[in-house]
DNA sequence: TTTTGAATGTCGTTG
DNA sequence: CAACGACGTTCAAAA
């Protein structure tokens, strides 16, 4: 019996189906009219009305409403969920601690409950990331500029790991901080607490520091001024 | 009719049911083998595995394993879902522009499907944000310091706006950083820009920077330590 | 539309 | 376990 599926179920019928569910370690769907409060890192009520409701092997909790990517409420992996009746009303807490959070969900009505065995052990093969371009970049250097020679990826200092360390045609150190899009002032802000330190632990003034990225914002490039670094424009295409 | 469920359909019946759900602005789950590939700001594939897919009235795909918070694969709010059936797969296809991006779904087998009418329009009611964090420094400024005077919120300077702007004491303009919880070095450096520049607009060198947060990290306490920044440990139990 | 920074960010990696 | 930074970050507010 790999799916269970109930329509519009009493209170005891979805808490059984949720106490089987959950033993057994199953993936657990329900649609309803619910409430739901948290209390945690923060603190948030949520008014009775329509939501989807997903309780994962792993402890996950979310609560999705019918818009947008992130969840209006949820639990992080690791909660352990437990469910009960109560008041006419089908509550499930999830709680974890480190930090001490708890999410309650208060079902007036279940719509539908549906509970799945997951086997799933395939995982995501993904690529632009960050490190695909530090990748590229090592493969030619020349992008950054002519005679550029990477040392070192993620050379550690005291505020950081860099992502690509080397030299120039002149010898000079070369600090780089990559970014697959477009960016802001942390960015610049980042390159700078890198520089600073590997310019004091190598008492060498004429490091320099390169953001590589496709693009950036007007105040990032005034930032770059300021500091006397350089920018680079660099788009894995 | 607010629900609709069906159990091992056929991707005929699945697509039917998948045309009408788009066409009404349901919101839809379904469960079963299927693989996953998305091409945008990245590129992805995911091997076939049991797994939760979730469309949504506003354009929003999401597909969930059994693990993480996360979605493995997602499509932001506005994309546009296409539903078609060929070489015996059911394949729903996700796409949105700005950037470019297209999410495709292919099922292999449905396990369920269901389609329910939304109707949510209550929002969620937070508490314990950097907002409230702020308001509540604002009703007694000296939890900061004996006199310190707030005079703005949100000050624009040209590198951003700043939490709290102020004088101490001596008539000293003040830079706030508020964090909500422990911070690393970017919270510092966020600081260090903020204070640069109004230092510059003023012409005032006196200018103090405080970081305001629960706790900071080692590193972070360097970095005010190097820029004559203050710490001020403030947690809003 | 672009920019900027918060987020109950989450997630992986490293010390 | 804490710390640090990436993320297809998402999201909202402001320019």
């Amino acid at each position: 019996m790999t799916t269970t599926r109930l329509y519009r179920p009493t209170h005891r019928d979805a808490f059984e189906l949720l106490e089987s569910a959950f033993e057994d370690e199953r993936l657990l769907t329900m649609f309803g009219l619910c409430e739901v409060q948290y209390e945690g890192r923060a603190s948030s009520t949520l008014a009775p009305g329509q939501r989807l409701v997903i309780y994962k092997p792993d402890g996950t909790a979310l609560v999705h409403t019918g818009e947008n990517h992130e969840p209006v409420n949820w639990q992080p992996p690791g909660s352990t969920h437990n469910a009960s009746v109560r008041d006419g009303q089908l509550r499930i807490r999830s709680t974890r601690s480190n930090p001490t959070e708890q999410l309650d969900v208060m079902f007036e009505r279940v719509e539908t409950i549906s509970a799945y065995a997951v086997t799933d052990r395939s995982d995501l093969k993904l690529t632009g990331s960050e490190e695909d371009l530090r990748q590229w970049i090592l493969d030619q250097p020349e992008v950054i500029e002519e005679g550029f020679d990477p040392i070192a990826t993620e050379r550690q200092t005291t505020a950081g790991p860099i992502d690509i360390f080397g030299t120039d045609n002149a010898g000079h150190p070369v600090v780089i901080e990559l970014k697959r899009r477009r960016v802001g002032p942390s960015a610049a802000s980042q390159l700078q607490r890198y520089v600073e330190a590997i310019t004091a632990e190598l008492s060498d003034t004429s490091t320099r520091g390169i953001l590589v990225a496709p693009s950036i914002t007007d105040r990032t490039a005034s930032l770059l001024n300021k500091w006397d670094f350089e920018y680079c424009s660099v788009d894995i295409e």
